[in-house]
RNA sequence: UCCGCGAUAGCUCAAUGGUAGAGCAUUCGGCUGUUAACCGAAGGGUUGUAAGUUCGAGUCUUACUCGCGGAGCCA
């Protein structure tokens, strides 16, 4: 029996019913739903040490032929059956989970003194400019898109409130078909005025940190379901590991790896760097020239940008991306400009430098990528109820 | 967009170029302190689509469709 709070064994003996209510038990296929009476019982023979004896037994909804039997399925059929598989036990924990780091992300902010900033989800333009959007028609005035980051608008809120965040869905029309990718994910974006790249990083570090402890002291028992090496997350303890990018270079060569100067770090790059350590990795001062326009480059090699990007453990690859923010009027204006972006759009993002413009930085946490690490699954479509993929978007 | 793998019963999978099978599920019968129960029986197929090679194609060839993994890009 599932009752959503658990599950418990039930056993309907021919001795101790009437001959209708052990019919009806019989027509208990999978799935189906009831109400059985009965006394509970001390039994070592069941999981969990109890189980219900019945004394009587209502059919509720009948359930026959359910798709999902205990054996073994496909991907393709159990997506297909999504609606169904959320009720298996794996699904149940890995549900359990994703509510439990939503609310440690929104309790660890309220404690801190954030205001939670709700950005737009309609947007006319491309807050980075190199993903794909998606495009809709907007009345009579041209085309607007679905956010892909809520981050230029919450800097409007951190000059307005201080240290606000973000917590809300995000679109990407990117043609990733790779077990990190979702077209439709849940982004975290805490921003902080007068916030520097370490203050940021200490901020990330926390965060992760406190989010892990949650999930430990009240998902055990999801874990367990999952079958997750807890010992790994024990080891979730400030502070983490920082590499910057040239270090990170180093240790690649190190490995015997060609790695060339202002390329990226590609997905093999990143799970070289995070095997080395048990905890995750900030990799910070990219080059500036990989990254986004608004970051603010360092003061003491221009080529950098004050970046930081957050390795996971166990090869699970990004999850966090943050930077200190370009806070100069004049040298934003010029990255619009190089980056060939409409400043029309981004008049009012430039009045946020043009008005008492301060330092500022926040980062972004993928929900779906954090779930995906903790809970050691190897695919995130299972984090989230109703996955949005490339080539699915049903049930 | 590119590279690789795949598509056979409701599900998971077998089948040297030679009569398309098993387990599970379903139905029927039996048995049972089970927890992926067990024993017996039955039903269930245009082998993703289209063309080609062949005496003969699930198997070989080509194209297409769909799916999976990865690269790039990203959280």
């Amino acid at each position: 029996m599932r009752d959503g709070t658990g599950y418990l064994q039930c056993i309907v003996f021919k001795g101790n019913v009437t001959s209708e209510v052990f019919e009806v038990a019989e027509q208990l296929h999978q799935e189906a739903s009831y109400e059985v009476t009965g006394i509970v019982k001390e039994e070592p023979r069941a999981v969990g040490g109890y189980e219900l004896d019945a004394t009587d037994v209502k059919l509720i909804g009948a359930s026959e032929e359910y798709p999902i039997t205990p054996k073994e399925h496909g991907v393709e059929f159990l997506i297909d059956n999504r609606h169904l598989w959320l009720r298996s036990k794996r699904q149940v924990a890995i549900m359990k989970i994703r509510h439990r780091v939503a609310k440690s992300i929104r309790d660890f902010f309220d404690n801190r003194d954030f205001t939670l900033f709700d950005p737009p989800i309609i947007t006319p333009n491309a807050s980075e400019g190199t993903s794909t959007l998606f495009e809709m028609e907007y009345f009579d005035l041209g085309k607007a898109y679905l956010t892909q980051s809520g981050q230029l608008y919450a800097e409007a809120g951190a000059l307005a409130l201080g240290k606000v965040y973000t917590f809300g869905p995000t679109f990407r029309a990117e043609k990733s078909k790779t077990r990190r990718h979702l077209t439709e994910f849940w982004m975290v974006e805490p921003e902080m005025a007068f916030y520097d790249l370490d203050d940021d990083m200490d901020l990330a570090e926390e965060f992760l940190e406190y989010i892990v402890k949650s999930v430990l002291e009240h998902n055990k028992a999801d874990l367990e379901v999952l079958e997750r090496d807890i010992s790994k997350l024990e080891k979730i303890e400030r502070p983490f590991p920082r590499l910057s990018y040239d270090d990170a270079m180093q240790i690649l060569k190190d490995e015997g790896h060609e790695v060339e100067w202002g390329k990226d770090l590609g997905a093999a790059d990143e799970t070289i760097i995070s095997n080395k350590f048990d905890k995750p990795v900030m990799v910070h001062r990219y080059p500036a020239e990989i990254k986004a326009f608004y970051m603010k480059r360092d003061p003491e090699n221009e080529k950098l940008a004050l970046c930081v990007d957050v390795l996971a453990p166990e090869g699970y690859g990004e999850i966090i991306g943050g930077s200190q923010r370009e806070d100069d009027y004049d040298k934003l204006l010029g990255r619009i400009e190089e980056h060939k972006l409409p400043v029309d759009f981004f008049k009012w993002y430039l009045d946020l430098r043009k008005y008492g413009s301060v330092p500022h930085s926040g980062f972004g946490l993928g929900l779906e990528r954090t779930i995906t690490w903790i809970c050691g699954i190897d695919h995130l479509r299972e984090t989230i109820p109703f996955p949005r993929m490339i080539y699915r978007n049903t049930p």
